[in-house]
DNA sequence: TGCCAGGCCCTCTTTAGGGCCTT
């Protein structure tokens, strides 16, 4: 017997979700670009019960530019793993849990293009962390991960632009936003489908959705 | 050779433009 997990999963808990950051040559896949590094944590119940790092050898010389924003080098990467061999094994972790990344539409562009190319998939759903914080902290300053971080006083190691910290970042920052929403609104669980909805929800009708889970 | 992302969201909008986010 078979059943859909990715109609299954939108009932899941959003507290039970694989929180994931790539660091890439660039900003486009379909330009070329590749994943150098990749990042993730998983959470089961709100709390981190597994994690997952690992350099990736694209198969090209990265640019001094991202050499300097990631701190990832050409020689670091000289010895790491091909992108293939990286990708399956990520492929395995997450298997069809839900995701979340800060500007999803990002890293799920590397996800789908990386894995396109081993012939592996992923069963679960994407939401994005960064369209539900503009929704919640319409004043913060801005909506970078870094910010949010700062502005909601989340715990962090000093470390940025490197995966598995920015994956860990977001994934206090998702925690945070949860209670908030629990908090605020008196709901007891959270779907993961309820955050996609949040996702999506012009500001003016916020309120009206989470009240109406209550 | 020279090109160089894409989706969301606001507004001086919808026959459009530009800032925000990610590397």
């Amino acid at each position: 017997m078979t059943f859909s997990h990715s109609a299954n999963g939108l009932s899941r808990p959003a507290d039970n979700v694989v929180i994931l950051d790539f660091e890439t040559t660039g900003l486009s896949p379909n330009q070329g670009d590749r994943a150098i590094e990749i990042g993730a944590v998983k959470l089961q119940n709100g709390e981190i019960v597994g994690q997952f790092q690992q350099l990736m050898n694209p198969g090209f010389r990265v640019s001094s530019f991202i050499e300097g924003y990631t701190g990832i080098s050409n020689n670091m990467l000289r010895t790491a793993p091909s992108c293939d061999v990286v990708m399956n094994e990520f492929a395995d972790f997450i298997g069809d849990a839900n995701l979340v990344a800060h500007n999803a539409s990002f890293d799920q562009r590397f996800l789908d293009a990386e894995l396109e190319q081993i012939n592996r998939h992923y069963g679960g759903t994407f939401t994005c962390s960064m369209l539900i914080a503009r929704r919640l902290y319409q004043d913060a300053p801005n909506h970078k991960l870094g910010t949010l971080v700062d502005y909601k006083n989340i715990y962090h190691n000093g470390v940025f632009h490197r995966a598995l910290a920015d994956s860990e970042m977001t994934a206090r920052l998702w925690l945070v936003m949860l209670d908030d929403i629990k908090q605020q609104y008196g709901i007891e669980t959270i779907p993961f489908a309820l955050m996609m909805k949040l996702a999506k929800t012009p500001k003016a009708k916020i309120a009206a959705l989470l009240s109406s889970y209550r």
